[in-house]
DNA sequence: CGTCCACGTCTAC
DNA sequence: TAGACCTGGACGG
């Protein structure tokens, strides 16, 4: 559940289902978890939580005892205490039964009801971690959903930071700067703007104030009767009357909230509706490239300045055994690293590649393909496109893209 | 069976 | 700027 609106979706679910639920005995840890023990323990108490960013504090609340003199034991807490969670690629709460804990349950508060239920924080990848007696990350910056104004105040301000030297895509994952933006926003945002994903982020984010012009609805409904005037307004008013870039960093997350469910997690059953909100990322007819951080980029129409040339040489590599094959060579393994040694022998490639949806029956070999999301169980008709869209660069291709795409995004299933 | 990929940080050369 | 850290699903053979 990784973004920020699914760490702030996280908080109202554990706000929603704790509400009224008294807890007791001591936060258990699993076996396997590296993060810290959570010295606490208490008869009772509740919990509570809020998130910032991309990340979820919940704070324990020792309740207090009907029995009036009754003296807090020796190791029971009597005062609050706070922690800090980062989920990593993996994590979110469940409030279950104590007999569907879930696997890779790595911390667990236990509820003093008969049948005790247990809220569990969940990480398959254990790429999260706590921090008891946690505080907000102070490197991270304004959380870009809740506090929006420190949050472009934080930007505008900054802007001669070598930070922003980088492409705007990269920028975009710094978390100094855009606490709660991940690998998916990124891409919805830049792709709303259309705004080349590797071009140089202070280019991208010159001009824009700290004040929000578009906050205003009079500028709004200004702009708009403008734009009944000329054609050629028009597409530059709608574009402003969703906001700016940094506009777009506040409420382009806030779509997820209000979608409600989960957010960005395949394996839910509500996962759908995200999966329809999503215009670009992992969408098919998009493009791939790996930033320089070896993190996917998706995006249509030019890939900007600042792009990864990499190695544009493999060319050479043509060679498949059947015909035709696209190279293969540009799959870009990236990131393997375990055993590099052997690994050395592909050269790999980064080029741009399209999320091509392939025919079910032919097509088995090459092309890099990126794989589909697990659909949650959407069937629809795949729609054609031409294969092989690779070195397309910068053509005008996605605005015939853009308009249709949406029908069709669905998993490769290759029906044999 | 093996390879590739995934919503993110961290820290070591 | 690479790895490291992890598990597991989708595919390919």
């Amino acid at each position: 559940m990784p973004e920020g609106p699914e760490l702030h979706l996280a908080s109202l679910y554990v706000n929603k289902m704790c509400d009224g639920v008294v807890f007791t005995g001591p936060v258990r840890k699993s076996e396997v978890s590296k993060s810290p023990d959570v010295p606490f323990t208490c008869e009772a108490y509740r919990i509570t939580a809020a998130s910032r960013g991309k990340e979820v504090k919940l704070t324990l609340t020792p309740v207090k005892s009907d029995a009036p003199k009754q003296r807090v034991k020796a190791g029971q807490a009597a005062l609050p205490m706070d922690i800090v969670f980062r989920f990593g690629m993996s994590g979110y709460f469940r409030f279950t039964s104590e007999d569907e804990v879930p696997k890779h349950a790595h911390l667990r508060f236990h509820s003093k009801e008969k049948p005790c239920r247990v809220l569990s924080f969940v990480d398959t990848r254990r790429f999260g971690s706590w921090q008891p007696n946690g505080t907000w990350q102070p490197v991270r910056g304004p959380c870009i959903m809740f506090d929006y104004k420190s949050f472009r105040e934080n930007v505008v301000s900054h802007l001669s930071d070598r930070a922003f030297d980088r492409p705007i895509c990269e920028v975009l994952l710094n978390q100094k700067y855009f606490n709660g933006i991940g690998n998916y926003l990124r891409a919805e945002i830049l792709y709303r703007l259309n705004i080349p994903p590797f071009v140089p982020a202070r280019t991208a984010l010159e001009g824009l104030g700290s004040e929000d012009v578009y906050e205003s609805d009079k500028h709004v409904k200004q702009e708009i009767e403008h734009s009944k005037t000329s054609d050629t307004t028009k597409r530059k008013v709608v574009k402003e009357e969703m906001g700016d870039l940094l506009r777009l960093c506040h409420t382009v997350p806030l779509e997820v909230v209000h979608l409600g469910g989960k957010g960005y997690d395949p394996e839910k059953a509500d996962y759908s509706d995200f999966k329809a909100w999503l215009k670009c990322y992992y969408v098919d007819g998009m493009k791939s490239i790996r930033d320089h951080n070896g993190r996917t980029m998706w995006f249509t129409g030019d890939p900007g300045p600042m792009a990864p040339k990499d190695s544009k040489s493999k060319k050479a590599k043509k060679r498949t055994k059947t015909d035709d094959d696209h190279d293969y060579t540009n799959k870009k393994k990236l990131t393997r690293s375990r055993s590099e040694g052997t690994a050395k022998k592909k050269e790999v490639k980064k080029e741009i590649v399209t999320n091509t949806p392939k025919k079910d029956k032919v097509v088995c070999s090459k092309e890099a393909r990126p794989k589909r999301i697990q659909p949650a169980k959407v069937n629809r008709p795949r729609r054609e496109i031409s294969s092989t869209a690779r070195s397309r660069k910068s053509s005008s291709v996605e605005s015939t893209e853009g308009s249709q795409r949406r029908s069709s995004r669905v998993t490769r299933q290759s029906s044999k």
